[in-house]
RNA sequence: GCCCCCAUCGUCUAGAGGACUAGGAUGUCAGCCUUUCAAGCUGAAGACAGGGGUUCGAAUCCCCUUGGGGGCGCCA
């Protein structure tokens, strides 16, 4: 059995949390869970130039939205608390100093300009871009001298001169680096704030993380933070540097801007927004844990449990992958339709409401609208869309835009007219208004007529809803009433004869 | 430019030397059902990037090429 691994996802809160992070924060937590372990949520706020005032409330929101718990975090606290980086200080201040006590770090002095300047002349000539370790070398008169006047440092890691730095990575095996392909990158900034690499090793260090998940583009930092281990004399945790995730069409990883579907619809790409567009969180999550991993060789749809039993880090795919946004649309409709329809009732309604412009009570107690309910249950791919299949139950009249579209095929404007009359005549007369009455006399009314039931209940449904595309008609004759009904009928009927006048 | 990662249907994936006539899903197309639109059911087309090895045998292992992604900041 596996060890109860502890996990974490540390974001930062200079932007909002994009799908792609969601799904590492997924793979986090599910590693967690399935091993009986904990999750941790840690906030890497040590730039202070990007802060982005609500993107920490949107990130948790959304978190939690998906479905992710977590067992320590800046809201729930913990037995290795504060979990907010910048709250953390004086610990990367402590580490960065004895890291220069035993020689791996030093002081640089130099300045930004003077950095831009030795990266301008590397440039001119060709020469490899990075930092020149010119501080290193400072002889003590020197560095005093620097000192002496008052200068800025920053703290930058004493890589070693040669050799390799070698990690296990659980999703891709052994990943090796030269040493020379690394900077004396900076540990410590000079306002005091620790850079990523410092920061990130002392608390999942201190934090007593055991299986760093995180997303690709660290892998090439990664050395850094195993020299860092190594300096600190740490045992090194597990590595899974997660395969990140592209844009659906064209190339590179995903940007800021929403997912364009081939049938130029758009997906959002930040998390927070997902909601809004009528995803289901227990079907975004499935989505996102499909992506890179897979439960086995032909299940689709399970549920977070069953996540949970059969996740494993070394069962995740390396290659990066595109996203597959046809696929997200076609999940959340079945999720839909998965639902009860209490449920469904009971989700729809603020979209309803806002889509609607009603009031949320009065379509909690809307009666027509649960007699439509499995139809539009059926329909949706997200709730959003529920909207377009009951808004003219909240409409006084149906506007005709063409009088025409109340012509069924093969049939002409002229004929259709008596076939209106027929159909008003007979609904008129009907007692019992269900939707059996309803079927059985209007398809006696076709048989009668030597009429295709299609043509008798197209004109209908552009009379009652003033669409083409309707739930089925019986329920929605039901919903409307028999008042409603013929009203809307004998209108759209009236429409048809000013046509056929004005002709 | 240098370094690192990656490579199976259009897309997401299964596959860890023989069970592969390469499986599932989505999307596409066709048929059925049908009251419009859906849903559902049935079927079809559709992939191991290329080239060298290793091996009795390679989608699976190795090398090269090509292609894609990432990194090279006092950003994370």
């Amino acid at each position: 059995m596996t060890q109860p691994a502890r996990t974490r996802f540390a974001p930062s809160p200079t932007g909002y949390l994009h799908i792609g992070g969601a799904r590492t924060a997924l793979f986090a937590w599910l590693y967690a869970r399935h091993t009986g372990g904990q999750f941790i949520l840690r906030i890497e706020d040590t730039d202070r130039k990007r802060y982005v005032p609500d993107a920490l409330d949107k990130i948790i929101s959304g978190l939690r939205w998906l479905g992710l718990d977590w067992d320590e975090g800046p809201d729930v606290g913990g037995p290795h608390a504060p979990y907010i980086q910048s709250q953390r200080l004086p610990m990367y201040q402590e580490a960065a100093d004895w890291l220069i006590e035993h020689g791996h770090a030093y002081r640089c002095y130099c300045t930004p300009e003077e950095l831009a300047d030795m990266r301008a002349e590397q440039q001119a000539k060709k020469q490899k871009v990075g930092y020149d370790r010119r501080c290193r070398w400072l002889t003590p008169e020197e560095r005093a001298a620097k000192e002496a006047e008052g200068r800025a440092w920053v703290v930058r890691l004493a890589v070693p001169l040669e050799g390799e730095v070698a990690f296990e990575d659980e999703i891709r095996g052994r990943v090796t680096f030269d040493v020379r392909e690394l900077q004396d990158a900076v540990l410590l900034k000079a306002d005091g704030y620790p850079t990523y690499h410092l920061a990130v090793v002392v608390d999942d260090h201190d934090m007593e993380i055991t299986h760093v998940i995180r997303g690709e583009e660290w892998i090439s930092s990664a050395p850094l933070h195993v020299l860092l281990y190594q300096a600190f004399g740490w045992d090194l945790p597990a590595f899974a540097h997660t395969p990140s995730i592209l844009k659906p069409s064209g190339k590179g990883k995903l940007s800021k801007r929403d997912l364009k579907t081939p049938e130029g619809g758009s997906v959002p790409i930040m998390l927070h927004e997902y909601p809004d567009y009528g995803y289901l969180p227990e079907a975004v999550f499935n989505f996102l844990s499909g992506i890179g991993w897979s439960l086995d060789d032909r299940t689709e749809i399970y549920d977070r449990e069953t996540a949970i039993k059969h996740f494993d880090l070394k069962a995740i795919n390396p290659a990066p992958a595109r996203f597959p946004v046809e696929k997200l649309d076609w999940m959340n409709g079945v999720y839909i339709r998965n639902l009860s329809l209490e449920e469904l009732h009971r989700r729809l309604i603020p979209y309803l409401s806002r889509d609607l412009g009603v009031p949320e009570e009065e379509l909690a107690r809307d009666e027509r609208l649960k007699i439509l309910l499995p139809h539009v249950q059926e329909r949706i791919k997200r709730l959003t869309e529920a909207a377009q299949w009951v808004d003219y139950l909240y409409v006084d009249e149906v506007r005709l835009d063409d009088p025409l579209s109340l012509v069924p095929r093969k049939t002409t404007p002229q004929e259709t007219l008596p076939i209106l009359d027929a159909i008003i005549e007979t609904l008129e007369s009907v007692d019992v208004w269900d939707e059996e009455t309803l079927e059985t006399i209007l398809r006696e009314l076709a048989t009668t007529r030597g009429l295709k039931v299609g043509q008798v209940l197209a004109p209908i449904r552009q009379a009652l809803t003033g669409k083409k595309a309707t739930p089925p008609l019986f329920p929605i004759l039901v919903a409307l009433g028999k008042e409603t009904s013929l009203e809307r009928l004998r209108s759209a009927r009236n429409t048809l004869q000013a046509y056929l006048d004005e002709a």
